[in-house]
DNA sequence: CCTAGTTGGTGTATGACGTACACAAGTTAG
DNA sequence: CTAACTTGTGTACGTCATACACCAACTAGG
């Protein structure tokens, strides 16, 4: 009876604070949820996400790995509860219009992807469910208060600029990584210049052919520039030219 | 000196199959790269990716684990291989205007991703780099013909489409999991409903009132409607609305 | 104050996983 | 015929998440 909600998955009631902490008898704690949760996201931001195991976590704390269990009930858990700490609350409110608003919001969560690269790697479960990244949904929604969608419309908004933001702080991440990896070229560029047949792949073909991806090579101002941060101001501007569109047909 | 391409990665080499395959000796190989790679992906059909381990995937074909790495370098190889198998190439050509084809191809990556959803579970590792995959880039940028688009341009958009889609897909495929492991409500909602605090989420509580997600139960034509393919409708037409709006201004 | 019940942390153990390595048997080039 | 090389096998290692039994500390009820 003192289950206050049935049915609620297990790792929400974690993240949400609600667990039935009427102590009963035993020792007092010495670690703590807070505790384990923050030398997570500690291991994860020195060593990503592969270096955040149980075992070696449960070392950093100088605790047994079995410890931890007391207060997770799953890996999967501390790792929602991880990147619902790492992503903290965003700032409260941005200026100007809805747009000005918008790309605010969205290059705080790029911001965030670049600090916390390993949350990119957390795989996601459906809608956001952590009270901060339920801030940072409400903050997205906030963005577009003022404009004509409804609530359904702001909620698809806000997803389809969060999904864009993380995929393309993904693909940056990935290119990067490659790039100091030794390579002397763009990846891509290499594989697909070398592999691809012309007559097979006409339109890669075409895109090679106008120099898209050959980077920094190109001082900026001349024909084509640097890949990734084009790919983000195009992308975010045409999401945000069709979401004008709709607006404005509206007004 | 028979190294016909210095630099490339391992994986990379496979997928295009280039391996010095100069037999030099040794018994004939029984197995067959094209044997392991169309048994990993029935596995992973099957039970999903978790259920593709180099142990259960030699036992499916008779032999032992370790016989596969004769035939790739890692598991990470044979995923990227899985996955390129399992894409497969698209269908040639779309009819109708640019808009439509887009449409078309996004429809088509849909359906690739229901019927083979252990791929949304595949770590994403840059730019797509199998000639399956590029095959599916070089139909979505040939589905941008005719429009003012710079090549650049062209790729960023479809890159914007297939990530939209591939999150699309992921979070379909996330709701329907938790609602059919016995949930009788959308778990989002329930979450959200029971926890948020209207006060600290003000937009949040707008949304959960105007009953955007309370799905099925609302039959189509009342108020508000089935969650996840509104979702992809709206996403889809602000994007190419945002692609139209630009093609517009140019011409 | 005592005691019964509960809890925090430990220790041990298990099964699964990816993969390094050495080896035997088969095959081909010289 | 032989030397070099390859395929598939067997064994072994390190890491991982986590189940379970146990002890010691603590607190509530009598």
């Amino acid at each position: 009876m003192s289950d206050s909600d049935p049915g609620l998955p297990p790792a929400v009631e974690l993240l949400w604070g609600l667990r039935d902490k009427g102590r009963r008898g035993g020792p007092k704690p010495v670690l703590s949820l807070e505790k384990i949760v923050a030398a997570a996201v500690e291991l994860a931001d020195e060593g990503g996400l592969a270096a955040l195991s149980m075992s070696r976590l449960a070392e950093k704390l100088g605790f047994t790995t079995m410890s931890l269990y007391r207060y997770v009930g799953s890996k999967e858990e501390l790792l929602l509860l991880a990147l619902d700490a790492a992503i903290g609350a965003p700032a409260y409110e941005h200026p100007g219009d809805w747009k000005d608003r918008a790309r605010a919001w969205c290059q705080e969560l790029t911001v965030f992807y670049r600090q916390h690269p390993w949350t990119l790697d957390v795989p996601i479960s459906g809608l956001p469910a952590g009270p901060n990244q339920l801030l940072w949904f409400d903050r997205g929604l906030a963005a577009l208060a003022g404009t004509t969608f409804t609530e359904a419309e702001k909620a698809s908004a806000v997803l389809l600029l969060a999904t864009f933001v993380r995929t393309q702080a993904q693909l940056v991440r990935d290119i990067l990584a490659t790039m100091t990896a030794g390579a002397t070229e763009p990846p891509w560029t290499a594989v697909v210049t070398r592999l691809a047949d012309p007559q097979r792949y006409p339109e890669v073909a075409k895109v090679i052919a106008a120099g898209v991806f050959d980077d920094d090579a190109t001082p900026p101002g001349q024909g084509e520039d640097a890949f990734p941060d084009d790919e983000y101001a195009f992308g975010l501007d045409r999401i945000l030219d069709g979401l004008a569109a709709l607006d404005h047909s509206r007004r």
